[in-house]
DNA sequence: CAGGCTATTCTACTTGACGTAGAATAATAA
DNA sequence: TTATTATTCTACGTCAAGTAGAATAGCCTG
């Protein structure tokens, strides 16, 4: 079971560095990308990037385990590592703690923040926006 | 200068102590309800509380100060200590920040999450968000 | 003016989340 | 059974924040 993903987000971050640690980002990636995967293999992919000790992979796959974040089965005698969430699942759950984080502080100005932002960011979403909104108010006066 | 506000987003914490600390939470509280503070005058505020040493105080106040949060001035040979940003401001930047980080990240999840949620969270901001769009749309086509 | 009180600054220890990796132990394959 | 590899333990480094003692500076009063 997976608790909490977001324990702490990191704005001035890059992408799920955000939410993960640098190098535990690394890992999941190298999770998400490839499925089931054992420890060598993991570091094999990190280490094209940058050199790192066998034992620090399985450290961060320990702790990405304990986490929730990932789940392993021993086969053929050694353990192969397999995200128990999807990435786009990952990224949704943390979006929603993370908006009802600021929803819960200040409703109002988060309202008018995210169409600012949105409409800055992707205003191709906007109408997309526009629509949810739509059938939400449909959804509740049926 | 007030840099970056939100170096981390907690959504599991309550209020502010999702940006803050907690003692710096604390102590933000007595300055943003009192104006400008002596040290030992937000010592005696929190104490109500919860005792602590005085340089505690002093340290969280030095810290919330590189941090550009407050800003302090000598006053009759002590210095007075005043929040940099009001509350209100605060808030908004950090809304800011943390939505911006999260749109980068999924804006088409980020959208209708954020639909969802509102609408749980509270239901009147809806008609407003609608209208907020409007406008924005109007604004651009203009 | 000196002694003492208070404010301010320095320094430091603590905890928790990571990054990092060596040592110890277990498991496996030749 | 022994060499190799996998797994687990333990530990050190860093950073932010909580916490506070020690050192220093300033000022007020007898």
């Amino acid at each position: 079971m997976i608790k909490r993903l977001a324990s702490s987000f990191k704005p001035h971050k890059a992408g799920l560095g955000r939410v993960l640690g640098d190098l535990e980002r690394l890992v999941m990636d190298v999770l998400w990308s490839r499925g089931e995967v054992a420890g060598r293999e993991v570091l094999e992919e990190i280490e094209k990037e940058r050199a790192l000790a066998f034992t620090t992979i399985l450290t961060v796959l320990d702790r990405l385990l304990k986490k929730g974040l990932i789940k392993r089965k021993k086969k053929g005698g050694i353990y192969v590592y397999a995200p128990s969430i999807s990435r786009d699942d990952f990224v949704k759950q943390v979006s929603e703690e993370v908006l009802q984080g600021i929803l819960d502080i200040s409703a109002s100005s988060a309202a008018s923040s995210f169409v600012d932002i949105l409409y800055r960011t992707s205003p191709d979403e906007m109408d997309r926006l526009s629509r949810l909104i739509e059938e939400r108010k449909k959804a509740v006066s049926r």
